[in-house]
RNA sequence: GUCCCCAUCGUCUAGAGGCCUAGGACACCGCCCUUUCACGGCGAUAACACCGGUUCGAAUCCGGUUGGGGACGCCA
C-alpha cells in the first residue's frame, strides 16, 4: 500500500457515566454538559451509561431522576442509555478472558483478613494496598484455597514501571505502578467493580474522549493497565474539577449539593442555569453570555481550568435576569403561569400572564420572585392604612378623591393615563411622589412596584376604580 | 501516613516570556437617570500565595515552601 495524505479523522464519542444513587446533581450535571458539548462540537456522539453495578445503593428513581435533570438541561444522547447491568455476560466473558490469559487471578483473602491488612498498613504509616498473596508468581506455592471461602478476582497490575497520560485539562500525569496493587474486578458473589466494568464499556462504546470529574484522577492509571492488558485502544482523558458551593465548601450529600432539579422549582430558567455551568471553569476570552448553540460551537477542552470552582448563586441570579429580560412576554408568561397557580391565585380573575410578565420582566430575577411580584394583579388589596397615612398627606387627598372622576373619561392607554395623573399633580400642585405614592399602595398595598398608569393600563378601568375607593 | 491534583481581584475568569503600571464579568461602593423599587448609563475600590532559579525580560518556564483538594473499598 501507498501512503497516501488523507487522515482518517475518527468520530468523537463522549459518555456520561452516572450511578443511579441519588438525583442529579450540580456538579454531575456541568460534566455531563461538557461531554455533551464535546460530541456536539465535533459532531459526534454522545453516550449515556448507567453504571449500576452497586445493586445496594442502585434505584429506578434515581435513574428516573437523572434522566430528568438530563432532559431539563436540554442534554440529548444519541446512545443509550445502556445498564451496566445487563451486560453481566460481557462482563464475565471478559474476566474468562483476562483469567485464560493470566492478566486476572483468583484471590481467597476474607474481607476480614484485608480489614486487618489494611489496619496494619495504616498502623506501619503506609499506603493500604493489597499484599499479593495469592498473585501467581513463577516459582511461588500458592496455599490450597480455604473452604467454604468464595474467591474474587483481581487485575494483575504491572509490578514495574509506571502509567502515564496527557490529561486533556490537567496535563501529563504519571504514576508509578508500584503505587498501584492488584484491584478487585469480580466480587466473590461474581458481579464485576466499578473500575472493570467502566473499561469494558468505554472499549466496547469505542469512546474516544473521557471527560469526567477529577475525583477519577485516580482509577485512571488502573483503568489503562486494563484497557492495555485487553489491548484496547486508550481513549483521551479530560478530568474536570469539582464545584465547590457557594461558601467555598465542598458539595456533598450532607452539605450542599443540589439537584439541578432545584433550579426550575427555583424559577431559574433552564438556557441562564447552562450557560453559568458553561462559564464555571471554562472560558472563552471575555463572552460570557452565550446561547446552547454558541457554546457548542466555541466549547473545547484547552480552556477548562484545571483549578475547582466556587459556584457563585448572585452571578447565576445576574444572568437569570438578564434572559428573563430578554425572554418574549408569552414565553415568560407560559413559564410563570404554573408558579402563579401553585400560589392558587386565580387567573381568570385579572390580566393575561403574558402581561404581567412584561410590566415585572425588569425587576424579577427569578419566577419566584416574579410570581411574588405578581400577586396583586390576581387579588385586590386590603386597605393598608398605616403604609397610606405614610405617603397621603392633607394637600394630596382632594387629587385622590378626584382622580377616579378624571380617569373615567380618560383614553385608556398607558400614555393616556399618565398624562391624565400628571395633569392631577399639575393641577394640585404636587409633586410627583406625592399623588403617585398614595396611589400605588391604593392600587398595590405596597410601595415598590412597576410603573402606576402601566399597571391601571393593565389591570382595567373598573378595577383600576374600585382599588381608587377609600372608605 | 502514602500517592495524585490545584494556586491571578471577595467570586468566576483572561493571560500560553515582552501587547500586563494585569483585561472582562458578578458582587460591593459612588454618581446620573427616575413616578417608588428596579432597569439602564458612567465611574471607583480590588488580585498574579511565598522563596529561590532560568532569562536582557516571568503572572506566564523550573525547583522548593505554604495553603487547599482528591484518592487509598468485595462504592462508583
Amino acid at each position: 500500500m501507498v501512503a497516501t495524505n488523507v487522515t482518517e479523522v475518527k468520530e468523537v464519542r463522549t459518555r456520561f457515566a452516572p450511578s443511579p444513587t441519588g438525583f442529579l446533581h450540580i456538579g454531575g450535571g456541568r460534566t455531563a454538559l461538557f461531554a455533551w458539548a464535546f460530541a456536539r462540537r465535533h459532531k459526534g456522539k454522545f453516550i449515556l451509561r448507567i453504571e449500576d453495578t452497586d445493586v445496594e445503593r442502585s434505584t429506578p428513581e434515581a435513574v428516573e431522576a437523572i434522566l430528568d435533570g438530563m432532559k431539563w438541561l436540554g442534554l440529548d444522547y444519541d446512545e443509550g442509555p445502556f445498564f451496566q447491568m445487563q451486560r453481566m455476560d460481557r462482563y464475565k466473558q471478559v474476566i474468562q478472558f483476562m483469567l485464560t490469559a493470566g492478566t486476572a487471578y483468583y484471590c481467597y483473602t476474607s474481607p476480614e483478613e484485608l480489614d486487618a491488612l489494611r489496619e496494619a498498613q495504616r498502623a506501619a504509616g503506609e499506603k493500604p494496598r493489597y499484599d499479593g498473596r495469592w498473585r501467581p508468581q513463577r516459582g511461588k506455592p500458592l496455599p490450597a484455597p480455604p473452604a467454604g471461602q468464595l474467591p474474587v478476582v483481581r487485575f494483575r497490575n504491572p509490578s514495574t514501571g509506571t502509567v502515564a497520560w496527557n490529561d486533556q485539562v490537567k496535563g501529563r500525569i504519571e504514576i508509578s505502578n508500584e503505587e498501584l496493587d492488584d484491584f478487585i474486578i469480580a466480587r466473590a458473589d461474581g458481579t464485576p467493580t466499578y473500575n472493570f466494568c467502566v473499561c469494558v464499556d468505554d472499549w466496547d462504546m469505542g469512546i474516544t474522549h473521557v471527560i469526567r470529574g477529577d475525583d477519577h484522577v485516580n482509577n485512571t492509571p488502573r483503568q489503562i493497565n486494563v484497557l492495555k492488558a485487553l489491548g484496547a485502544e486508550l481513549p483521551k482523558y479530560a478530568h474536570v474539577s469539582m464545584i465547590l458551593g457557594d461558601d467555598g465548601q465542598k458539595l456533598s450529600k450532607r452539605h450542599g449539593a443540589v439537584s439541578v432539579m432545584e433550579y426550575p422549582a427555583h424559577g431559574f430558567l433552564r438556557d441562564a442555569v447552562v450557560n453559568y455551568l458553561a462559564r464555571l471553569g471554562w472560558s472563552h476570552g471575555d463572552a460570557e453570555i452565550f446561547s446552547m448553540d454558541q457554546f457548542c460551537e466555541w466549547f473545547d477542552l484547552d480552556h477548562i481550568t484545571p483549578s475547582a470552582a466556587q459556584f457563585n448563586t448572585e452571578k447565576l441570579k445576574w444572568l437569570n435576569h438578564d434572559y428573563i429580560k430578554r425572554t418574549s412576554a408569552v414565553a415568560l408568561g407560559d413559564m410563570l403561569r404554573p408558579f402563579l397557580i401553585e400560589a392558587g391565585l386565580d387567573l381568570s380573575m385579572g390580566p393575561q400572564v403574558a402581561k404581567v410578565a412584561e410590566l415585572l420582566k425588569e425587576r424579577s430575577v427569578t419566577l419566584v420572585e416574579m410570581a411574588a411580584a405578581a400577586h396583586y394583579f390576581y387579588v385586590r388589596p386590603g386597605l393598608n392604612k398605616e403604609l397610606l397615612a405614610t405617603h397621603l398627606t392633607d394637600a394630596a387627598t382632594p387629587a385622590i378623591a378626584e382622580i377616579k372622576t378624571v380617569l373615567r373619561t380618560t383614553r385608556w392607554t398607558k400614555a393616556d393615563i399618565g398624562a391624565a395623573v400628571k395633569a392631577q399633580v399639575a393641577k394640585h400642585g404636587l409633586k410627583m411622589p406625592q399623588l403617585m405614592m398614595p396611589l400605588r399602595v391604593l392600587m398595590t398595598g405596597q410601595t415598590q412596584t412597576p410603573a402606576l398608569d402601566a399597571i391601571m393600563e393593565t389591570l382595567g378601568l373598573d378595577e383600576t376604580i374600585s382599588r381608587l375607593q377609600i372608605d
